[in-house]
DNA sequence: GGTAGACTATGACGCAAGGGGAGAGTCAAG
DNA sequence: CTTGACTCTCCCCTTGCGTCATAGTCTACC
């Protein structure tokens, strides 16, 4: 029989020896004899089967994966490919919406030129909310305490400024698309931690002087008090406002105590 | 100033304490206290940063990469964001193309019912090259050496089988994508390995007796030679069969002697 | 002031899929 | 009998932490 040394048949298949130094001690492909000297050689079989690994490893495959689908003549291989392509479909989806991202806050640092202006300190965040709240704000905390959350937020550099409203943009997002899941679960949960870290960066070190618990349950009964903040995406959404409200309620108790 | 505790801010920002652990270890957000126990404790500006570093880890950015844009005020983000983007297309393109090969390969395996029979044995692979290559090495090597090939053919399981054409097509895609690289190059190389692995199954074991090499550089040389073989993808290519046969040359010399 | 319970620290191992190298043995040719 | 090309088996390294293990610390309650 005609045999092949680990070099030519790493040669013949295009991999590295310590691929099949690796595919042996993982089970995945043994060599068919080993000689004396514990050389190992491969026959025509250990050929077709590295094929087959290969082919299964490009389509993104695990190790594992690829040596139940081989090892059991009755694996349900349609059922391991329809699984492995949602696996890979949801990637591909997550990758898009990378990019988009990227491509927002690329487009988002190279508009913004200039310093920034009084107008500019709140718009398009949280949309024309945060020119609300700047209201409500000074009404309840006063002038100083506003005056000095947005003089930190003018020490942000332009390309931080950007990636901020970015990413309030993407928290948006990513919460809306949560929207019908409970709002305790960890996942929902981490995502409002981003919305209180971000919250968080316009308010002054002052604001509710320490009391973070308090002040973010009370902006959570804010957004369903009042009408102004029930709006995202530019149309209205109750249901949105109170999933979003009872998050932050119990973000605040479990995490700000 | 107000301080948080390891936990404390693991649980504001939603992450473990494990992670901050890990990132003060690695240079990426060190706290700005250490008490005399060696407690860590982080302020306001710690937070800050860690939204920043857990927006662009959202984005698939490493920790090194996170460490460069973030270190360096001078850093070019916008270079930074535009080379991530197009790594991050590459890999969207790839899972796509994977996607398309995946339903590819499922449609043929469901299409492939029953055992083979004799005209399907050569149908729709390498297309009708492999019926004229069976005249051709029946002349060649006689009826003997085709009919062990043959049989080797049947009995690939359905599965295998079906794996095996889409296989090729799939080669034939690879290479084809790699038409205007030198073809010695190691990429291309490696896709020619399993371009000539993959005819090997194509083979029985007696094919050329033992030499591989002849094989396939006769192989090569008569793809060039006849004209049915100088079609790809059901229009006449001489320029893909040209750089396919110096490929595979190439790879006679190298890697079967 | 003593102890339980909650936090914290450091260190080390493990994961996927090998890369790279050390140190030692093996093989064929001159 | 030596040289050069292969090959073997460890073993550490990579990424971004999870998961113990062991030990020290802080706070509250009796």
């Amino acid at each position: 029989m005609r045999t092949y040394s680990v070099n030519k048949l790493a040669k013949l298949a295009g991999v590295s020896v310590r691929t099949l130094h690796h595919y042996d001690r993982f089970g995945l492909l043994k060599p068919s004899i080993r000689t004396e000297a514990r050389y190992r050689l491969y026959g025509e079989k250990e050929l077709l089967r590295l094929q087959q690994i290969l082919f299964y490893k490009e389509l993104d495959f695990s190790l594992e994966e690829i040596r139940r689908v081989l090892e059991d003549p009755d694996f349900n291989l349609i059922r391991a490919l329809e699984s492995h392509k949602s696996a890979l479909q949801d990637r591909r989806d997550r990758l898009s919406s990378l990019l988009e991202t990227i491509d927002n806050t690329i487009s988002r640092i190279k508009g913004e030129k200039t310093m920034l202006t009084d107008e500019e300190l709140y718009a398009g965040f949280p949309k024309e909310q945060a020119e609300a709240y700047r209201q409500e704000a000074v009404e309840k905390y006063g002038a100083k305490v506003v005056e000095e959350s947005e003089s930190k937020l003018r020490n942000l550099t332009k390309e931080q400024w950007a990636q901020a409203r970015q990413e309030g943009l993407d928290i948006n997002r990513t919460l809306a698309s949560l929207m019908h899941r409970d709002p305790t679960e960890e996942e929902v949960q981490n995502a409002v931690a981003r919305h209180f870290a971000h919250i968080r960066l316009f308010w002054g070190n002052s604001v509710a002087n320490g009391n973070l618990y308090e002040a973010y349950k009370g902006l959570a009964q804010l957004y369903v008090d009042d009408p102004r903040y029930t709006t995202h995406n530019g149309n209205h959404n109750p249901e949105y406002v109170q999933f979003l409200s009872r998050a932050m309620k119990h973000f605040a108790e479990t995490r700000l105590k």
